[in-house]
RNA sequence: GGAGAGAUGGCAGAGUGGUCGAAUGCGCCGGUUUGCUAAAUCGGUGUACUCUUUAAAUGGGGUACCGAGGGUUCGAAUCCCUCUCUCUCCGCCA
């Protein structure tokens, strides 16, 4: 067993008390200079240096960002900077040798330096604007490409890599997962329309036992892999929200509180990716290997006449989702981007499910992504595969957005890497083991991997 | 929700207007000493931006940062305001 419980570092003070969050202000909108070590996105130095590959990332992400801006800003910045550097050294020499000038000549160096003062002020506030204004733009830049991305339009044009398992051959009409859950007696839909409208569900008798049961059974499985299991806010502030590269961008997909602007989260990436943001890990700490389990919260606006029916696209579900912070190498990170694909097809797998794995074509490929790839597991009320895990790498993206940075053996200071994909989405997860394990006569027989999670039970059967 | 106390470097903890990026101790790194380890002793030890040197590593200069933001002042860790967080007591609560 590897990981946080064995290593209990005390927080230093100074993140415990959120100084290493200064760079985000309250309410998000951005008031700090960047010089004092501002998180961005990308480095500013590496998009001066690489405008041409951020350019294509915004064309190939479909992402509009105006790049000359960006670059103007940044010279606005780094000129302003300079004088402002100048100017302020030129003050503090002179207000410190005013303490030993004679008193017969203090007023007139006096009057020199309130001159001077003026011009600091001045020259700060020019600085401390064009930084604001570069900041704002710079989280909007989106994250560069791995060359193996496919080209695409949208998910339609995803490339899939592999199949696994075969879909069932029904001998007779297979039902959806609506009418299994209903016959059931573990699903009501229509009733949860009326309390709490569209996109909302009950669970009841077994159906809350399998939710549980696919859990607990993901946890445990991520438990014997060495991921900590972590039980986290799911209310978060807009820090975490910003430094996990939802925020700015998706507000209008997040639920936020009235009053204490807080946001409900989407799902734990959130606050598991963030749980040690503003700190300077050691390297020996790595990678963080981390299980969260929450419930996730989305208003899926925009998405209106799509997936209706079902448990497919609701507003909560619960989720168990696996994270890695790791070094700042290219080859791990991207071997830690197969080991948690392979973990969800592991699950998939003891489920006896079939599913396919495809590659994330650009133009379905978030701002902060360099590369993602997708399960789709076999639904046969689709006729077709649908999404149940997201693989994603980010690189130092979101590390750099909270500050989330390690010493390495040199003594180096490094952003980490992030990557996370989903271990089981409960209850988008129910409809192909409703559906694929489903009976003649209605009923639904459990995997053998998930009874022990089920009290043993064998099979799901109309009461009655 | 009410009352009070507090926030300083990896940690502990000084510092109430200039000589403070910040004493001291611990920790950590390096040197000396030393059968080994330990002890002793000497030196070093934050982050970021920027300018400059360099192919680069690095070196040198400047600036910022003492919870955050703002104010007073020629000058703020130090004075004032606002906020955040932590702790204690009371209330409420699962």
């Amino acid at each position: 067993m590897q990981g946080l419980s064995h290593q209990q570092d005390p927080l230093p003070s100074r993140v415990r008390r959120g100084a290493g969050l200064r760079a985000f202000s309250r309410r998000g909108a951005p008031t700090r200079p960047l010089s004092a070590g501002e998180p961005s996105m990308l480095d500013i130095k590496f998009i001066r240096q690489n405008p041409e590959q951020v350019r294509e990332a915004c064309r190939r992400k479909r992402i509009h960002v105006d790049l000359d801006k960006v670059l103007a800003l940044d010279a606005v910045c780094r000129e302003s900077k300079t004088s402002f550097d100048s100017l302020k050294g030129e003050q503090n020499r002179r207000s410190k040798e005013l303490g030993k000038v004679a008193p017969t000549e203090r007023a007139a160096a006096l009057d020199g330096l309130k001159q001077l003062s003026q011009d600091v002020k001045q020259a700060e506030a020019q600085l401390s604007e064009a930084e604001a204004s570069l900041r704002t733009l710079l989280l909007l830049v989106p994250n560069v490409l791995d060359p193996l991305v496919p080209e695409g339009r949208d998910d339609s044009e995803n490339k899939e890599l592999k199949r696994v398992g075969s879909p069932r051959e029904f001998g007779f009409k297979p039902r959806d997962h609506v009418e299994l859950g209903v016959g059931l007696d573990i699903l009501d839909i229509e009733r949860a329309t009326r309390i709490a409208g569209s996109r909302t569900y009950y669970l009841k008798n077994e159906g809350v036992l399998l939710e549980m049961a696919v859990l607990r059974f993901a946890l445990e499985r991520m438990m014997d892999k060495g991921f900590t299991p972590m039980s986290v806010p799911h209310l978060v502030r807009s820090e975490a929200m910003e430094g996990t590269a939802y925020l700015p961008g998706g507000e209008e997909q997040a639920y936020r509180t009235q009053g204490d602007d807080m946001w409900l989260i989407g799902t734990s990436e959130v606050p598991v990716t963030a749980y040690r943001m503003g700190e300077i890990l050691n390297h020996a700490e790595l990678p963080l290997k981390m299980a969260g389990i929450s419930p996730c919260y989305r208003r899926e606006a925009g998405t209106y006449g799509k997936d209706t029916r079902g448990l497919y696209r609701i507003h909560q579900f619960q989720k168990v989702e696996q994270v890695i912070v790791c070094r700042a190498d290219e080859g791990e990170s991207k071997r830690w981007h197969e080991v948690i694909l392979a973990n969800a097809e592991e699950l998939l797998q003891a489920m006896e499910l079939p599913y396919r794995v495809v590659d994330v074509c650009d133009g379905d490929l978030g701002r902060p992504q360099v590369r993602k790839f997708d399960i789709e597991t076999w639904m046969p009320s689709r006729n077709g595969y649908g999404e149940t895990h997201s693989a994603s790498r980010f690189h130092e993206y979101q590390a750099r957005r909270l500050e989330l940075r390690y010493r390495d053996e040199e003594g180096k200071v490094r952003y980490c890497h992030t990557l996370n994909n989903t271990v089981i989405a409960s209850p988008r997860i129910l409809i192909p083991l409703l559906e694929n394990h489903q009976q003649e006569d209605g009923s639904v027989v459990i995997p053998l991997a998930l009874r022990p999670f089920m009290g043993g039970r064998e099979r799901i059967t109309p009461r009655g």
